[in-house]
DNA sequence: AGGTGTTTTAAACGTATGTTTGAAACACTT
DNA sequence: AAGTGTTTCAAACATACGTTTAAAACACCT
């Protein structure tokens, strides 16, 4: 296991025809095709297609939750027992999510990159792929509970029922307009002559979310 | 053309199962199967696999259609030129669809159906189904015109930029936490203890909308 | 009852998929 | 240079898919 070339050029043809296509309708050798690499080559370095999916989805969130823990371990030491304000906990995620990978990647990149996973995540949570579902939950299900106990604090007004209600359709929210954001960003550009970027739209969902939990 | 019988079963199956597993993942086996008609029903009636999952969408949102239209013919009667309350017209969409298909099937079943439909409407806007899309918007297209001049006469006070993305969002929010409605409440039940149905989800999502939208 | 158009049926077709195989190519140590 | 473990490659495998076919079954009218 020296060159690990081939795989991540997998990884990244995978992501972006996942993206675009969905799961089952894209194909491995649509994927071995992109990425220059031979058919056999996926099931060599990941095993399965299930196998190459779930990784798709770790590379990203492995990075992810290693800044997260960062920005936790930050947020709430400066935080020091006092009740947190709600859309600061919100703005969080998109923070880290969007310096997640600046070190390694262009600046262009994981812009696109954030786009290209939260549709990952809206097909994976929609479509039958429950295999993933289990995987993420069993995976990060610790740094999402260390998250959601922010929200829970900075929410005490809420019974615990309405807070469920609410983060699932805040999650709702987030992950279909992400998922769908260049289609919608070049919608907002042709109609109204602004090209917005994916920070922009962080800026104006935020607002929103945030008014829709406390209503 | 006498016979629809195999046609509806075929409809109901498909219905069904797309819902569950995704477009590309039910097989025209499983679904003739599951109906107990021929395999080469399907080609039979619909022609081809593309033209079935169109005729599941139109089954559903012709009945849905026509009630709006209806709907909508009274609320802007009702209004006669005053600015609607963006609530109430929020409400309008939930209140059209529990009650869209009340005369033909039991009352149990069109709460089931308004999920699967949400489901599938998720689906198809997220998955690579971009022939449901066009579908959709050549087929009903006019009445969602005229819907969406209610929202717009309910929200003077939003740039159309704004309001653009916040219905965006609030769609995001609505076809997301009903396509896994089911699975929500199965949780919220176990969580919680309170069953509730589909009428008092809507009851707490709309609020949530409202406040976000107008934030 | 006979004839006509419609619907159902079983079987086959062609194609595409995920996966496996065994040999070839490679990298690297001794 | 020989040997060893890893990676690539072309080819084949088995299976599943959507669709087509042609004959059988059916429904309905005069």
């Amino acid at each position: 296991m020296a060159n690990k070339e081939t795989a991540k050029a997998i990884l990244n043809a995978a992501e972006e025809l996942f993206s675009e296509k969905g799961f089952a309708e894209t194909s491995l050798r649509n994927i071995t095709t992109k990425a220059g690499v031979n058919l056999a080559a996926v099931n060599y370095h990941f095993g399965s297609k299930k196998e190459l999916i779930q990784a798709v989805f770790a590379r990203f969130l492995n990075a992810f939750c290693q800044q997260l823990e960062a920005t936790l371990d930050d947020f709430e030491k400066q935080l020091s027992g006092e009740t947190p304000d709600l859309n600061k906990v919100l703005m969080l995620l998109p923070t880290t999510a969007l310096q997640s990978d600046n070190k390694t990647e262009l600046d262009d990149n994981h812009r696109h990159r954030l786009g290209i996973f939260m549709r990952l995540l809206g097909l994976a949570y929609n479509q039958g792929q429950g295999h993933v579902r289990k995987f993420l939950k069993q995976e990060y299900g610790t740094v999402f509970n260390r998250y959601m106990a922010l929200v829970t604090a900075a929410s005490p007004q809420l019974t615990n029922e309405d807070r469920f209600w609410r983060i699932h359709f805040m999650l709702g929210a987030t992950v279909f307009t992400l998922s769908g954001a260049d289609a919608l960003m070049a919608m907002a550009e042709h109609e109204f002559g602004i090209d917005a970027d994916i920070g922009e739209l962080f800026s104006k969902l935020i607002p929103f979310l945030g008014a829709g939990f406390q209503a």
